[in-house]
RNA sequence: GGCGGGUUGCCCGAGUGGCCAAAGGGAACGGACUGUAAAUCCGUCGGCAUACGCCUACGCUGGUUCGAACCCAGCACCCGCCA
């Protein structure tokens, strides 16, 4: 079972670590370790992946792990990381947040079988405890000191300062890790490196709490970074999430697709959950062909496979292949026109012979006319992959593919589906 | 609680009464080149009408003025120092 830590090492997965010879001898066991994920929005998103597949990881081999949902960190905001303060979020919304983020968890790891994974909130023993409590029983173990050298409130102190809220959140996930260790013999607490912070916090705690033969570990993955220097996980159109109604299954795929050359190599050692040797072939493969994209392609497969299923994924391909190619789209069978455009956006407000300005923003490929005569004016809107050259040009009934459905595209890779009905 | 500084378009940031839809940079978008990549070059970058023009916009609400992002008053929020 330590094959995992060094396969880990392999991928570059490991940012940091509590001494790696006492973890991987205590592995040779299966243990019990957790990675917590705050309800920060209504859904997980790619940057919450890697933590998320590294416990996937574990779970395969054989170790228990426990997913936590931050109910109650989620409501007071985690200062690593971020140079400004969060606001606050109410009650409800936090509590929507955690059943949303609940449910996209029990996708990654299984809950069922023989090594079922387990689901926690925080709010369970957290929400109960008063204040006296906190103060006497956790606070105590907290010098303000040392926590004033830790990175993620030293650099609020230095910018834009921080709330006793949020310097206070330290103290929560570490009482987390105690509890964990205590109910569940939770030995391992994993998460991204911007959580190292938080995690030695835990492991003080448990050590003074539980005294020095108590035995935690510490592991954090490294912050995914892109070789432009912009932030991993968001595009123009904002982050990319897991929920497939705020990112389209389409959206997904196309992401992954178009990652950066530069970037491709690390990416799939960071989210293949393919043996290391078969990743770097595909690398291998990739960089003797960079035309092909071997290695985006792979990694796009892999992850739309395994947040949106395989059947959405080969739709997807189909769809890419189709209509991104130079092929003749009037030739493409309905049935995978259909398939090819589930997931592409669609919209079904215009009718045959409205304009393509209008159609250009009514799928949203425009954000307004003007925007929608200047894409024209650039060369830049296509329908049924020919450039629209004519301000004035419309959707005749003619152009409709299948008697009901055209195509549009904005500059090379934004298409839309405009249903003329029938 | 007191004093000082701040709030400009997606972001940063100029602009201190008309020449401001608002410099500059970044991001983004389109084209050329390619491979739905990167780099580079060119162009675009509030909305409607794409002609004139009109509307919306410089934290909020009022005021001064022929005219305000720019001056005045009040309010809100942020930052810093002091208590």
């Amino acid at each position: 079972m330590t094959d995992l830590l060094s396969d880990l090492e392999a991928r570059g997965l490991i940012a940091s670590s509590t001494d790696l010879g006492a973890l991987a001898e205590s592995m040779a066991e299966p243990i019990t370790l957790y990675c917590g994920f705050d309800p920060t929005a209504s859904s997980l998103h790619v940057g919450n992946l890697v933590p998320l597949l590294l416990l996937r990881r574990f779970q395969l081999a054989g170790h228990k792990v426990i997913a936590l949902v931050g109910g109650a960190t989620g409501l007071i905001g985690d200062p690593s990381g971020r140079s400004t303060e969060r606001n606050l979020n109410t009650d409800d919304t936090v509590a929507d947040w955690v059943n949303r983020v609940r449910g996209q968890l029990q996708h990654f790891l299984d809950f069922d079988g023989d090594n079922p994974a387990t689901l926690v909130s925080n709010l369970e023993w957290t929400g109960p405890m008063s204040a006296i409590e906190f103060l006497r029983d956790v606070g105590k173990h907290f010098s303000v000191n040392a926590m004033l050298g830790k990175e993620s409130i030293a650099a609020r102190l230095n910018g834009d300062g921080i709330s006793y809220t949020e310097f206070s959140y330290m103290l929560l996930q570490s009482m987390d890790y105690l509890h964990l260790y205590r109910d569940h013999g939770c030995t391992l607490q994993v998460g991204g490196s911007d959580q190292w912070g938080n995690i030695t916090g835990g492991l003080d705690l448990i050590r003074k709490v539980e005294g020095p033969e108590s035995r935690a570990h510490g592991l954090t993955v490294p912050l995914v970074t892109k070789a432009d220097g912009t932030k991993f996980g968001k595009t123009a159109g904002g982050a990319i999430w897991l929920d497939a109604e705020q990112t389209s299954p389409f959206a997904f795929y196309q992401f992954w697709l178009n990652t950066d050359d530069r970037d491709i190599a690390n990416m799939l050692r960071f989210f293949s959950l393919r043996p290391v040797s078969e990743v770097e072939e595909v690398i291998a493969a990739g960089e003797a062909n960079p035309a092909s994209r071997a290695g985006q392609r792979a990694l796009a497969a892999e992850l739309t496979d395994l947040v949106h299923g395989v059947e959405n994924r080969e739709h997807i391909e189909a769809a890419s292949a189709a209509l991104f190619g130079r092929g003749d789209l009037a030739a493409l069978p309905e049935t995978i026109w259909r398939q090819a455009t589930e997931d592409v956006p669609t919209t079904t407000a215009v009718s045959a012979g409205a304009t393509v300005i209008d159609a250009l923003v009514a799928t949203g490929l425009c954000d307004s006319k003007s925007a929608a005569r200047r894409a024209i004016k650039e060369g830049g809107a296509y329908v049924n992959n020919q450039r629209v050259s004519e301000q004035e040009a419309n959707l005749d009934s003619s152009l409709a593919l299948h008697g009901r459905w055209v195509l549009l595209r904005r500059g090379k890779r934004s298409i839309a589906v405009a249903d003329l009905g029938v």
